[in-house]
Order: structure tokens, then sequence, then C-alpha cells
DNA sequence: TTTT
DNA sequence: TTTT
């Protein structure tokens, strides 16, 4: 189709720690969990309310992979760009299940800790030293290897997600 | 939670006419299906690939919801800018079921039309006449009576820039 | 025109305190200088860069005026929402200057403190207490009476998510 | 800085066909005047308003730059994004003036063609056949010559945008 | 003028 | 299910 975006900004805060999984070619993945609230004063009763949501994000980018895996943990507070995607799978008993995921990969995402400094004055030894934002550049970001010629921006074969990881048959 | 936010931006074609559900309340809720595409070039076999990705988006405003009913249907290029909220619910067998939907609903939310011209084939005489974007303003659009002087948008004095250098029959 | 969108995103920090202007309206205009920056290393020279821009925020919306007033200081990081507008003015000796700007006023506005708490130091006794976030109701929030039934922001229904993997003393 | 966010988005038509400028290392500019236009009724007089807003467009990204010379004209309706810069510059007699563009490069860019299809049902024979979007990939997008060995991010020295292309005291 |  |  000419001409569509899919974007979605979020900045929230991990509900967890990230979750890394080293994929067979190498790669690695990483899921977040973040959650975004509201407040509001009910105008019947008066009262505050809040509500919270909770946001499964997915990273396939290996920069922001990395970014993530070395700066945020439990309670960061990020910003972070990225696309929806809703994936199909099946639970144990084989039903359908869609799980929908904010999916960083490629262009046009960003993972930007937004909490004090990334973990510390001597964190991030070498080079990349010290988190100040990142961006994907392709998916390939980092001198990683990305084997097998790229296929530089939605990802070659879907790579699946099993689910699992947490709750089985919740969607994240 | 100090400071978050909940964003989606969407740029996409509707898969069907909006669905309209009147409430008991009298108020109504649409429902929109659409679609974001992406097209790239394997970079593998080179050849041309696209992923479409389907969004159920519900308008709570009504007045975004009045917008969708008059001027969008099957085929329309929409913008439109949301929350994500993921939504619990039981299936004929008492299956817990998530659906995760883009909310129109209160502030920041956003709908314009991309398409055509909204004014066109008649429709919106009077008042609201010819749809040009529509924007929430806190669930209270339409019929409310915020009549308590002002202008509302662009500020008093808001000083035309004017450039000069465009010819005048551009189609803007 | 049918059809557009003007959006400016900012996370930054402001360099200055707010500068608050009354106006003869009884109204409050508020002003803020927000800076963002952009670190890179230099491909060539393996050096570290730094780019400083900053922005120029005007904040007709009464509601989040009174925020800014209230909660932002000299320092505090914020997530800002607004649009992007060009002011013609002259100089002291008449010639013509633009200036652009970062207008948060009516629909589509928002203005959210990242920084620790809005809450704390004692600010903001009463019923707004707490800075939590804000949103522009269309130039009316503050004194503006919307009262007329209905919890404003979620739907009634909104069903609670819990994905219930997350520790009951997480920060947010 | 930790963490900061610039980011601009804008639905809009082009008030002009694109201005090429090659540069002297090979390069290539774009520069693009695209209209936004909000519409409101007057809460007093009750008359329909609107306000048409100029924005000067900067196209970096060669891969962009090319989309742009390739697939846009005068009319055209685009969703872009990029970032705010405000550049200094001295007219003719040694003033200082000042001009704030949206620039597009490096990451977290888009163009995105709106209109029908790129130019037509034939247009862009060969690979890249037909504009369906497009997103920077960092500067160096499409094969071409970089030279020099990159810079990836951030322009290393911030190429010179000659004002004059456009009435000389005008900010663009 | 901020922030790291 | 859209669109190109």
């Amino acid at each position: 189709m000419a001409g569509s975006v899919n974007k979605v900004i979020l900045v929230g805060n991990l509900g967890a720690d990230p979750e890394i999984r080293n994929l067979p070619s190498g790669g690695k993945v990483v899921n977040l969990s973040v959650a975004t609230s509201e407040n509001w004063k009910d105008k019947n009763t008066g009262e505050r309310r809040e509500k919270t949501e909770w946001h499964r994000v997915v990273i396939f980018s290996e920069g922001l992979a990395r970014v993530a895996e070395s700066y945020l943990k439990k309670g960061s507070k990020v910003y972070l760009e990225g696309q929806l995607q809703t994936r199909k799978w099946q639970d144990q008993s084989g039903a359908d299940k869609y799980s929908t995921e904010i999916v960083l990969q490629g262009f046009n995402s960003n993972l930007t800790l937004l909490d004090g400094r990334g973990d510390g004055e001597g964190a991030g030894a070498g080079d990349s030293g010290g988190f100040r934002g990142a961006r994907d550049n392709g998916g390939n970001s980092g001198g990683g290897n990305n084997n097998s010629g790229g296929g530089q921006r939605p990802r070659p074969s879907a790579p699946a997600f099993e689910p699992g990881g947490m709750d089985d048959d919740i969607p994240f």
C-alpha cells in the first residue's frame, strides 16, 4: 500500500528486568514489560482513579537489544518507539491465541532511557560507554553478525517468538 | 505513575465500513479495522515482499465517532492517534481472551481523513459542514456546550505567516 | 486542507524556570526553553560529539500553563506535544523577524513531567494535588465547568488487565 | 543528555516542487515547503476560519532525497518525520537570522507519499519501481557514496545550507 | 540556558 | 478485510 504508518510511542516503566533470549542464529531478542498509567478524577464520584496498562515490547534490533540488556532493569523509565504487531500462536491445547506486541526492529525504532544515568558512572566500559539513547540502524547496528546477508527491514522469516516466558495462556 | 505516555499513530486504510454500535446510554461506539502494510525487497532472494498488519480501532469519543460514521467507509485512508488498550473477555466456552485495541477517547485522540475531500458528496451540510479532521475535546464533543467565549484553537492574534511564494491554485 | 497534521514531540530539559506572563484578559501564557541533545561518535575522528538544540515552547492552554507554573523549574525533564507555529514580529528597528515556536494549545497538546514526582515538596495541595501529567481539554481546562456526568477518560467498564507477574513494590 | 527526543510529524501538502541542490561533495539536499492547515469555527462569531502554517523541510538523507526528487511535486500530500533544527545565518547586510527547519536525516526520519501512486503506473522502472514509502537507514541508504567514511548520525560538519533559494530575508 |  |  502506498503510504502507511504504524507507530507506537510509549513512556513508561519496566515491570520486570528485561528477558533476554539468545536465538539459535546467534542473535538476541529482548522482551520488556512496560507499564503506562493514567490518573483522573471521576466526574461523578469525585474520587481519584488510576488505570495501568501493560505493554509487551519485543526488541529484535541488535543494537537496541544490547542497550536494553545493558542499561534497563525493573523500574527503569523508558521512551520507546516501535510498531504494532499481532502474532498468532497456539497454546498447549492447540487453541489459537493472538498476542499484540510493540516491535522494535529496523528503521524508526527508538529506545531511550529516561532515568538517571545508564547504570552509573563506571558502567559500559569501552567505547559505547554510557547509555545515552540508541536508535536502530537497520537491524545491524553495532558490528553484530547478522549472518546470511541481511534482509534489512522486516525480519527475513519472522523468527518465531515462543510464548511461555510468562504465564502461558496470557498473551504475554 | 508520574509521567507516562501511551500513544499510537496510524496511517492506513479501512478494510471495511465502520461498525457502529449504539449504547443503551445513548452513546455511540465505532469500530474500525485498519490496515497498514510494509513493502521491502528481500535482501537474499531479491523478491519483493509485503506484510499487512490489521489494527482494531475503537472510537468512544462522540465527536470522532460521528466523524467516522459520516465520512469513513471501506477503503478510506485515515490518520489516527489513540491509545493502546488490552481488554480481557470470555469466549462462549468461558475461556479468557485478550484483545488489544487502539482506543480513541478523550484527550490526545485524533482522526483525520486523508482521502479526497470530506465534504464531498453533499455530506455534512450545515454547521459541521465538511470534514476536515477532528479532534476529541475530552469526551464532550458534540452535544456539549462549551460556550464561554473565545476562539478556541488558534490564539487570538495568531499572526498570519504568508511566505507568498505559493501560487494560488494549490489544492489546499 | 482536508487532513493535515502538525505535531511536535519533545523529551528534554528546561534550561530555565518557566516564564509566566499574565495577559490583560486574565489568562496566562507560559514560555519554556527546552533543550534536546544528541550524542554520537564521529566516524572519522572517533571523538565523541554532542549537539544541543534549544526549543521555544509557548503554553496557551490554561490547564497546562498552571501545571508548568506549579511543577516545572530549571532542569526539569519533560515530555511534551504541541504544534509548530512560526510567528512574525518586528524588532526595534522595524525589521521583520520570524520566530518558530512549539505551541501547546487546545487539542492534542500534552505536557508530562518526567522527573521525580510532581507531587513532591508539598506542591499542588488540594484537588489537582500531585502532578501526574496533564492534557489540554480544549482550551477550557481549569476554570471550565464540564460537569455533565460521566467519568471522562477511561470507558466505564475499562477492564483491569493484570498479568500478575509484577511484584507489588514497583514504583509505578 | 541522557534521554532526549526531538521529533516532528507532519501530514501536509507541498506548496511547490522540491528544490534539489547538488552539493560539491556529490551529495544532494532537497528542500520542501509543506503546508498544514487547521479549520475551526470561531466560538464568538460563529464563522469558519482557517490558518495555514508553512514548514521548511530539509532532506539530507540520500535515500529520502532521491525519493523526494523522484516522486514528490507541488501539491503532493506527504507524511514525514524529522527533527527540529534552528540554523543561524547572515543576510546580505550581515545581520543574524535564524531559521527553524525540519530535518530529515539519519535515524528516525521518514517520508511517505500519501497521494495516489508514486508517479503513475509505469513510473520508476527497475527495482525501486514505485514509491511506497521510504525510511532513512542512516544517511547512506541506497548504495549511495557517502565518501569520507561516514559520520553516520548527525552530519559531521553541518553542511551549510545557503538561504537565498527563496526570498532572502524570509527564514525560508 | 538544560542534561549526561 | 484495505491499499499499491
